[in-house]
DNA sequence: GTTGATATACGAAAAACTTCGTACTAACTT
DNA sequence: AAGTTAGTACGAAGTTTTTCGTATATCAAC
């Protein structure tokens, strides 16, 4: 096994781009993810195939090195990461207060109103959450 | 000005810890905040001071320097810099849908009944919301 | 006034993060 | 075969974060 067996850490900034990349793609050579990178903000073509190099040492990327051009793939879905992040942060900063990080969220960027919609139907569906 | 006047940047773990210190108590010196942050995880005396030093350098406190211990403040409030991380993961993390980070927030820990109330009565009172 | 307790200042080391240059290798091209 | 292109490996430097030791100052009490 490669990272012991631990979960993989938290992914630093630098890393979270470069995810962001893979879980849109499901997989990406090093070019493919440093040219979409790129239009983000500069990025050298070293500086990512680092990135990705130290990233697979930690567990957060794997990858196929069957073809020349290594091609790498997330380790954690999407999905996974950002309940970390979330569960990181409301720790962190919000003492755990779920509500207070919702409200908080809710307050920085309007969601429209299917989204709204969303969120309605899933407190309809917590436990205890029911009028 | 202390800080040139841009925007103090995103506090890193170590001192988000000293500042909900400070939040909670309103102001403190730096032996109050070490002993505080101390029952959470290990944390010596001076290199609680020197966190504030550098903290007061990058304008993320301010301190009374009247008495011979210095007695330090947040400069920005609680709830201003959650909106900062919370805006700051939504663009990093969720591509700026608040509604995703709002439903992982609560598939992390389960609110409150009350809390579940409180994010209600917010969402009815969002423009576009009401149903 | 010397001692002891309690402050701040500051340098510096260790670890993590980020970036990039250089070396090397494999494959295609002429 | 020699040169060009496109890839990985890796060392190393610059920065930031975190930690702590040591020097120095202040004050109180003896």
């Amino acid at each position: 096994m490669t990272p012991g067996n631990a979960p993989p850490p938290r992914p630093t900034d630098a890393e979270l781009e470069i995810l962001r990349v893979l879980w849109d793609r499901g997989e990406a050579t090093v070019r493919e993810v440093q040219e979409t990178v790129e239009r983000r903000r500069p990025a050298g073509y070293t500086t990512v195939l680092k990135l990705l190099q130290i990233m697979t040492e930690k567990g957060l990327v794997e990858r196929n090195e069957s073809e020349r051009a290594h091609v790498y793939r997330a380790r954690r879905q999407r999905q996974e990461t950002e309940k970390q992040l979330v569960g990181d942060l409301l720790e962190r900063a919000f003492g755990g207060s779920s509500s207070r990080l919702v409200l908080q969220a809710l307050a920085t960027k309007t969601a429209s109103p299917e989204e709204i919609a969303e969120i309605r139907e899933f407190l309809d569906r917590v436990p205890g959450g029911d009028r």
